[in-house]
RNA sequence: GGAUCCGUAGCUCAGUUGGUUAGAGCGUUGCAUUGACAUUGCAAAGGUCACUGGUUCGAGUCCAGUCGGAUCCACCA
């Protein structure tokens, strides 16, 4: 044996031989209790972040409960994720001077299909070098042909039983990206922006966006406001700078007596609070932004200006025309921007497709408060509880090409649509800005589980068009647990459904988490996973989320090339408690990999005596796998066979320290306390085992307490390969050569087993 | 505006249902050693557990509030 462990031999090897024997494959065993984690797929689209290297939570559980004997499943999968992957190959594009819409739809999917297979492969080669034990047989993609099947009959159903619906109203819109988002995608950022207050006739409202007066339709004050009473009803007349206009004033609750002068413009193309006004009013809809985030021809010669521009430029004329009472310039309020490129997002009026989620959320809210779902640590089901209490709609409408087209086709002949999106642009001459959008109620559209529909079942027209929108790519997500089960190996779905746990990132509770407990009820009328457990996320050593632009990004894998997976692995749970966020610390990783390089010398140790002693490796092995040892007294475990075995006091005791080293370390892992298991190992190997056992066993090292040393750190091995399973297999194979039959430590059972 | 988390040794953090002298890693200081250990072992220094009150026989741990840091949620123009 080297004198330091060195990693790079033996990592790849032992990985190779592990996927090669099927260690990693499960098999169904009726008779037993199975133990199965679906892997949150990773994007398709980038080599692994640091928060995948957190995975390694979820192998310490598979390995754990393989070796408690338990059929385990750990299936693999990828995962299309369509707005971001776009995103990112759009960015590709771009360095090589291209945009998207140089490509027609079919060209561009095939592209971006190139682009994920070959990172996919590198991923997935990633995440073999963090030693994960993953059921490679089973892998799956979410844009595999039989998942995109259930997907889709998953909508169809959701249509039938009316919880799908064509909805006709603001939407998140990012001009930028060119696509609308659930409010899940939208950020909030405190802006200081001026205030302006700005002549209406009589009135003085205050706003932050002149640019929209063009598309106001009304004029808002609060009815319990005595000011403005007298104006109720009326309509105002004043000048703005496209000439004269009148406006109706309305009285509406929403209106805040104390903000501004406590008169409000009333823009319903563009503001959501706004629009169910205009609902409750009946207001006319003037669309002045359009899709491409420029000025519309209702503003007149301000068409064709940038929102930013057009504020400025509007503000400035109207100071000119002595239509600006006066402005607050420290005005600071809150603003929606794309979570993805920041853009100020811009309420669209659009029709989507909306999910109705207060029924799915129902159900969902029972199965928690029944504890049907477990939640580790428990703090996060509250904030889980309060988003499906709250829960609004979900728009799955995305007006991109990556992902799964959405089976709904519309009649070209009755049911014409006003608009209509190609890669996000607004096809010409289709859009009316001056009107209310033509009536799109989806009742004109057919659904269908993927298959074309002939012909239009209201007028038998065969001109039929398919929405050109994809899926939100959580939507196939929220079904991963029970598609990818459907649609592995028959049996699967009945055997490892519901999942024993799901772990992932607190940061996704809600957008994916909390829509596969919802639409796994709904379609499967069980809850998709009985535990849920939470990691943090993994920051920089100074403390700062780990982000592209920020430049601060560490790659996992060069970690692992230079400390080793092991020492990577043991240093994300080593020191800190679940949940919990924690910076990257070079200390620890350091710490990390000098503990298993004490754990390879302490092998070392034990390996050069052996030859010493009456001992040779086969006996070694027998004793240390133990089943057949003595097979009259039926041991029950390891520690049995090493109570028999001991006759020194101070073996015994060494026994009986294991003993309940064992019991806590077990006890550690069921209640997801990895921190303190791998404490405790740390600590008792090293300060316990090496620094005093060893020690004591060296002064009487030619007897029967060699083989007790021998014995427990096995025992030790065993406990620590969940943990750090590389250097755990290859001190097992120094101490087992094939000859002597110990195939793989993988193959052992837990010591109390 | 609402909610959550954090504030413990110089640094990064543990501290599991409240219970004896508050722990680890790294760093610092001294001694020993090349003997399984590109080291390791032994020993030492270092903490009013943010602050203030309360509950309790007993609080880093529970409760209330204050200050400081972070995150999430939220339609007030």
């Amino acid at each position: 044996m080297d004198k330091v462990y060195n990693h790079k031999k033996t990592e790849e090897k032992i990985y190779k031989t592990w996927e090669e024997k099927g260690y990693f494959a499960s098999t169904i065993d009726k008779e037993k209790e199975p133990f199965s984690i679906i892997l949150p797929p990773p994007n398709a689209n980038a080599p692994l972040h640091f928060g995948h290297a957190m995975y390694v939570i979820e192998d310490i559980l598979i390995r754990f409960h393989r070796m408690k004997g338990s059929p385990t499943l750990w299936l693999a999968g990828a995962d299309h994720a369509g707005f971001e992957t776009q995103f990112v190959f759009e960015k590709y594009l771009q360095k090589k001077g291209k945009s998207r819409f140089d490509f027609d739809r079919e060209t561009l999917y095939k592209m971006i299909w190139d682009y994920v297979e070959k990172n996919r492969v590198v991923m997935e080669n990633q995440l073999r070098k963090l030693g994960f034990s993953l059921d490679w047989t089973r892998k799956k993609f979410t844009l595999d042909r039989d998942i995109v099947k259930i997907v889709y009959k998953t909508f169809k159903k959701m249509h039938d039983d009316g919880l799908i619906y064509r909805g006709e109203r603001l939407v998140n819109y990012c001009t930028h990206c060119g696509t609308s988002f659930s409010d899940l995608e939208v950020n909030h950022r405190e802006q200081k922006d001026p205030l302006y207050y700005i002549k209406y006739g009589p009135l003085v409202i205050a706003t932050v966006r002149p640019e929209t007066k063009f598309g106001d339709t009304a004029v808002a004050v609060n009815p319990k406001d005595k000011r403005y009473q007298k104006y109720v009803g009326k309509t105002i007349e004043f000048d703005t700078l496209l000439g004269k206009r009148r406006l109706k004033v309305i009285a509406d609750d929403v209106i805040d007596m104390k903000f501004g002068t406590g008169a409000a413009k009333v823009t319903p193309a563009h503001d959501e609070k706004d629009f169910e006004m205009g609902k409750r009013h009946n207001l006319a809809i003037l669309k002045v932004i359009d899709f491409d985030g420029r000025l519309s021809e209702v503003a007149g010669k301000y068409k064709g200006l940038r929102v930013r521009q057009a504020r400025k430029i509007v503000a400035e004329d109207m100071k000119k025309r002595g239509l600006i009472e006066k402005v607050d310039n420290d005005y600071i309020h809150a603003i929606e921007t794309c979570y993805k490129c920041g853009t100020t997002i811009e309420p669209m009026l659009m029709p989507q497709w909306f999910i109705k989620m207060e029924p799915l959320a129902k159900p969902a809210i029972e199965v928690i408060k029944k504890e049907k779902i477990k939640f580790y640590p428990k703090r996060h089901e509250k904030a889980l509880l309060w988003f499906l209490n709250n829960i609004k709609d979900w728009n799955i409408s995305r007006q991109i090409v990556w992902g799964i087209r959405i089976p709904a086709w519309r009649c070209l002949e009755c049911h014409p649509e006003p608009f209509y999106f190609a890669q996000g642009r607004l096809r010409e001459g289709s859009s009316d800005s001056s009107t209310k959008p033509q009536n799109d109620s989806g009742e004109y559209w057919i659904i269908t589980e993927g298959e074309r529909p002939d012909k239009c079942s209201v007028c038998g027209s065969k001109k039929l068009e398919q929405d050109p929108d994809t899926f939100d790519t959580w939507f196939s997500s929220s079904q991963w647990p029970f598609a990818t089960l459907m649609t592995t190996k028959s049996g699967d779905f009945e055997y490892f459904y519901p999942t024993t746990v799901m772990e992932t990132g607190y940061d996704i509770l809600r957008w994916w988490v909390a829509r596969m407990i919802m639409v796994g009820l709904y379609v499967t009328k069980k809850v998709p996973f009985e535990n849920v457990v939470l990691h943090g996320l993994v920051k920089d050593p100074l403390g700062k989320k780990m982000s592209k632009s920020k430049g601060n990004i560490v790659d996992p894998l060069e970690l692992v090339e230079q400390y080793g997976a092991d020492a990577v692995r043991f240093a994300l749970v080593f020191g800190t408690s679940l949940g919990n966020d924690q910076s990257l610390s070079y200390p620890r990783l350091e710490a990390a990999r000098k503990f298993i390089n004490k754990l390879w010398n302490i092998a070392r140790f034990i390996n050069m005596k052996k030859g010493d002693v009456f001992l040779n490796s086969s006996t070694l092995l027998r004793v240390g796998s133990v089943k057949d040892l003595d097979s009259s007294a039926l041991p029950k475990n390891d520690i049995v066979v090493l109570n028999n075995l001991a006759k020194n006091k101070t073996d015994k005791e060494w026994v009986a320290k294991t003993e309940k080293l064992i019991e806590e370390i077990t006890c550690d892992i069921e209640e997801y306390n990895f921190n303190f298991a791998s404490e405790k190992l740390y600590e008792f190997i090293w300060h316990q085992f090496a620094d005093f056992y060893v020690e004591d066993v060296k002064k009487r090292i030619n007897g029967n307490s060699f083989l007790i040393l021998n014995c427990l750190f096995l025992i030790l091995l065993k406990l620590l390969h969940p943990f750090t399973p590389f250097v755990t297999e290859e001190i097992y194979q120094k101490f087992n050569p094939p000859a002597g039959g110990g195939e793989s430590i993988m193959k052992e059972l837990w010591p109390d087993e």
